[in-house]
DNA sequence: AAGGTTACCTGCCCGC
DNA sequence: TGCGGGCAGGTAACCT
């Protein structure tokens, strides 16, 4: 599932269904996922009055002033499914709703987790206090990009990927935002003009905000009813083509490893 | 201490 | 057809 598009296109998806319902039951089917399952009984009752994004968490808000936090991992999956039928594979937590729905997490590699988290106290916990701005804000800006690549040696791929610096961004967007701003993910951060950063700026406000467009038509179904894969279909111009060539110059598409993950990139386009 | 590597887990695809 | 290896969209705990 999960960069920020993906994981946006979901949080307006439930929004739409969740939002008044009331929680009436939680069952879980094992005991930790990444980390270990919070206590869901404080839940039971609870109605969802808001269903937000922070960085790549989903975050239900509960008129109990608490928010059950959900992170989705790399394989993690919300279904809404009518009524309570049985568990599917690999299917962890079932939440049944007030209006006769249920929804059923999935995730097959259990990389993802929970947490219920009093909602005043969300912006010091460990996983909100440390990161960056949200890209597709104003707070992320060339500004911004400029003060954390000042000084680094680290690549600049590794730079845009670490959400201290600027969430959301995963390893797909990444490289299409290193593309469309021709520089090489193996760059140092500290190596780029000012007026680069300013363009790659751009290009990552821009890739998101197509994906968001994109993903509402494929990732909104698999949300919706029975749970189709529904998986994002984007045309990507350098991420998976290695061997390819660049849709722009045709020399061959590049695959490198980087922090222990595949970079794709047009060795002409990008420098 | 920044930067790199490894681990967590299951599934899938490819080559032998 | 079966099996092993490599790879997969994230994060954090380790090393150096």
């Amino acid at each position: 599932m999960p960069e920020l598009p993906e994981v946006e296109t979901v949080r307006a998806g439930l929004a739409q269904h969740l939002i008044g319902r009331n929680i009436l039951t939680v069952t879980c089917h094992r005991q930790s996922l990444r980390y270990p399952l919070p206590d869901f009984t404080p839940l039971i009752d609870q109605q969802i009055v808001a269903v937000n994004r922070r960085s790549k968490y989903l975050l239900f808000v509960l008129d109990n002033d608490q928010t059950l936090v959900w992170h989705l991992g790399m394989t993690g999956q919300f279904h809404l499914l009518p009524g309570l039928s049985d568990s599917g594979l690999h299917e962890h937590v079932c939440i049944a709703l007030s209006d006769g729905q249920s929804l059923r997490y999935r995730d097959a590699r259990r990389f993802g987790y929970a947490g219920l988290i009093d909602s005043a106290a969300l912006l010091v916990h460990p996983w909100f206090a440390t990161l960056g701005p949200e890209p597709l804000s104003d707070d992320f800006s060339s500004d911004s990009l400029a003060a954390v690549c000042r000084g680094r040696k680290a690549p600049i791929k590794t730079v845009i990927m670490d959400a201290a610096n600027v969430v959301g961004l995963g390893n797909i967007y990444a490289a299409e935002s290193l593309f469309r701003a021709g520089i090489h993910p193996a760059r140092a951060a500290g190596n780029i003009s000012k007026k680069r950063l300013a363009l790659l700026t751009d290009t990552i406000k821009q890739v998101l905000q197509e994906a968001i467009k994109a993903g509402g038509s494929t990732i909104s179904d698999f949300v919706k009813v029975d749970g189709k894969p529904g998986y994002f279909s984007h045309s990507f111009q350098v991420y998976g083509r290695a061997g390819e060539p660049c849709l722009h110059c045709g020399k061959v598409i590049k695959r490198i490893t980087q922090a222990g993950r595949s970079s794709f990139y047009c060795p002409s386009c990008q420098r």
